[in-house]
RNA sequence: GGUCGCUUAGCUCAGUUGGUUAGAGUACUUCCUUGACAUGGAAGGGGUCACAAGUUCGAGUCUUGUAGCGACCACCA
């Protein structure tokens, strides 16, 4: 936008010259090529002159009124000049109205011999002294300051000027609809293309269904020189509008053609325009490939899978690749696009050069390793959204390959060389559990991964969720004495089944962080790289409800204690005594063959399931019953009440939301009767609480 | 002007067909250098899901509208 003039100039009627329009203009120069005046039909102001002419300032060329909707009466004069070879919408109205275009300006952007007396000057001096001649002819009726939009290069930093040009076109409608149905649910396979995410197939359509022709020659020293031969010798060795010409792969083919139809004397020269970039973009996945020969990497290679590109050049880029492809194989190039977001820079604006904010790969791989850099990425990305990135963003992820490379140091020295069969082994439940978990990842990871899917960050945080929580805080803590302790069946079974764990976890975590899991693997003796080895089948593991029931039983207890140790803010270290009660004697005979795994988790002195309700004793709840924790001299009573209060306030709050909920006839009748079930559990479950809570602090006195 | 997206914990973001007391990472508070990892472990605090209306037994989720932010495209005689 820049400061400008909007000139009112008057045009003469030819036929009585007291009568006249006025038009506006900003760029009042381009009246020479004026073909016209156009007025809106219903203006009342101009209706009569329409059909009659109007004559042109200083050159007095008549042009006719005509009515067209592109003049709005609400804007300047309601009048407007049209100049077709000189602006893109008047060339639009020139067509509706079938009015000759007239050049009226040279590529050096002086005025040619359509200006009369202000030939062959530039255009800016030719404005001023138009300007001053219109002034004093009495033709210029006002003159308005105002910001006007004006185009400039980005290069030359020029004003651009339209001028009507003779270009080389592909006609789209004809690659266009081919292109169009391939995103339609019908479309056969081959010829078919889906947008991940889908809304993206609304960009795309919105770009070619207009069908609006393509122009691809540019005039630029660098690209593929357009396939056209000029047959110079029919036109006196110059190229002109009406130059014949022939194509041709080759000049040599262009030639023979030539020859045939102009005599072997033809002489030709070749168009200097070069193709737009993204005509020879468009040939991108075949071209590469030996096309035209039917080269074996051409059938190898296309069509290829899953295009992965920004959503700025889905029109530019893809819809040119498909149809391209479409038109010349018959097969779209790939038949997924997964548009992703834009990396931004940690306040939300895009990274710039001249900006200077953003963020260099490379720095953050030295800082932090490929692998973090990556996972961390892979977190990020969300369904096409943007990203605002900051460096503290990859800590998270080398602390998460820190991790893993930890927990497989401290088992190496353990690990025996090959990987043995899990038969004939004495699976513990935790071992049991930790196989379970491993396959429900790969499930995870293996739906988060479809074509149709590619929820990069979901396949990252399942594999982050059971390394951390599963594999190493869990299961490893659990089995840490068996796998460094004396060679036992424990031993034989918990080292084994890590191994087993791991193989799987880094082959699936390998397309996130090739390099560690690489790594690791080579450290474990597996004969066979990740890159090229199998992905992990999926394992048939025997984990009933009832051992499921048990391991939340074994993980409710540790919590209850620890909530217990966090409360009075014990060290982790001080062995603590603790009592189980069920209510169900079935569950303590259930859970207490299993229940050395508390002491994996958490430092105890002693656990038994039977007596009483100890004195001096913290309490914590967990399902179905109570953990008891003797704090003689320790204990609080009255910080004890308060945190069993908190509790209590808690559970009592949802009794009554769950009771209002119940007692709502509509919702017992309408809903699902397996919701309302549902509801109902856990209301049974909030009034057991709320009673053992009850009793907790009527313990405490 | 057209199209699309976003608005959920201090911050960055998940929340897949409407149905646990809305989650994660990070930051924060307290405790802990315990024999893989302090790039670590444990406990805890923190959200009237932008606003308004509607549909529904039930809305972060569906509909309409409003506001703010952002992107792309078009236009600006």
């Amino acid at each position: 936008e820049t400061k400008g003039h909007f000139w009112s100039i008057r045009y003469a009627s030819e036929e009585d010259p007291s009568q006249g329009i006025v038009v506006a203009t900003t760029r009042p120069e381009t009246l020479f090529g004026d073909v016209a005046v156009a007025v809106h039909a219903e203006d009342e102001r101009y209706k009569h002159l329409i059909g009659k002419n109007v004559l042109i300032p200083v050159i007095n060329r008549p042009i006719p009124v005509i009515a067209d909707e592109h003049a709005d009466p609400e804007k300047g004069t309601g009048a407007v000049k049209i100049t077709p070879a000189h602006d893109f919408n008047d060339y639009e109205v020139g067509l509706r109205h079938g009015l000759k275009p007239v050049v009226a300006m040279n590529l050096d952007t002086t005025l040619n011999h359509e200006a009369g007396p202000y030939a062959g000057m530039k255009r800016f001096d030719a404005r001023k002294k138009l300007v001053k001649e219109l002034e004093e002819g009495g033709q210029l009726v006002a003159v308005e300051d105002r910001v006007i939009a004006v185009p400039y290069c980005y290069r030359s930093g020029d004003v651009v000027e339209p001028v009507l040009l003779a270009q080389w076109y592909v006609k789209m409608a004809p690659m266009a609809d081919p292109a169009l149905a391939a995103v339609e649910p019908g479309a056969p396979k081959d010829k078919a293309v889906r947008f991940v995410p889908d809304r993206y197939v609304k960009t795309y359509k919105q770009w070619l269904e207009p069908r609006r022709d393509w122009c691809i020659s540019r005039q630029l020293w660098w690209g593929h020189q357009i396939p056209v031969w000029y047959v110079v010798s029919e036109t006196d060795g110059q190229v002109r509008d009406n130059t014949p010409y022939v194509v041709g792969r080759t000049e040599d083919e262009a030639r023979r053609r030539a020859a045939e139809k102009f005599g072997a004397a033809c002489v030709l020269k070749q168009e200097e325009d070069v193709l737009d970039t993204w005509f020879s973009s468009a040939l991108w996945p075949f071209s590469t490939q030996g096309w035209p020969d039917r080269t074996e990497d051409l059938a190898t290679f296309y069509p290829t899978d899953v295009l992965i590109t920004a959503r700025d050049i889905i029109y530019f880029w893809v819809a040119r690749m498909i149809f391209s492809g479409l038109k010349f194989l018959g097969k779209a190039p790939f038949h997924t696009v997964y548009i992703h977001g834009t990396i931004l820079d940690e306040k939300g604006q895009r990274m710039s050069k001249s900006k200077g904010n953003g963020i260099d790969p490379i720095e953050m791989i030295e800082k932090f390793g490929a692998d973090a850099v990556r996972f961390a990425l892979l977190t990020l990305t969300t369904e096409g959204q943007d990203i605002k990135l900051s460096p503290v963003k990859f800590e998270g992820g080398r602390n998460f390959a820190n991790k893993l490379w930890n927990a497989v140091r401290f088992v190496h020295p353990h690990l025996t060389a090959a990987a043995p069969s899990l038969d004939g082994l004495e699976l513990s439940l935790a071992d049991r559990w930790i196989l379970k978990r491993c396959g429900e990842t790969l499930r995870e990871v293996e739906a988060a991964l479809e074509p149709s899917a590619l929820r990069f960050s979901d396949a990252a945080q399942a594999l982050y969720r059971f390394t951390w929580d599963d594999f190493c805080s869990r299961y490893l803590e659990v089995r840490k004495k068996d796998i460094t302790g004396e060679d036992s069946p424990a031993k034989r079974a918990s080292v084994t089944v890590f191994r087993t764990v791991l193989v799987d976890l880094i082959a699936m975590l390998h397309p996130l962080m090739p390099f560690i899991t690489e790594e690791i693997r080579e450290a474990i003796g597996e004969p066979v790289p990740l890159v090229t080895g199998a992905w992990p089948a999926p394992r048939a593991v025997e984990f009933p409800e009832s051992d499921a029931k048990i391991m939340e039983g074994v993980l409710s207890v540790v919590e209850a204690v620890r909530q217990v140790r966090g409360g009075y803010s014990l060290p982790p270290g001080q062995p603590l005594s603790v009592r189980v009660l069920f209510d169900d004697p079935g569950a303590a005979a259930a859970l207490s063959p299993h229940a050395w795994m508390v002491s994996g988790l958490e430092r105890i002195a002693s656990l038994d399931f039977e007596g009483g309700k100890p004195a001096f004793a913290a309490s914590a709840l967990i399902p179905g019953g109570k953990v008891y924790v003797p704090l003689e001299g320790l204990l609080d009573p009255a910080a004890e009440k308060v945190r069993l209060e908190k509790e209590l306030e808690r559970a009592r709050a949802f009794v009554t939301t769950q009771e209002g909920k119940l007692k709502n006839g509509k919702f017992v009748s309408g809903a699902p009767p397996e919701v309302v079930e549902a509801e109902r559990e856990k209301l049974r479950t909030q009034l057991d609480k709320v009673a053992k809570l009850t009793e907790a602090l009527a313990d405490l006195g």
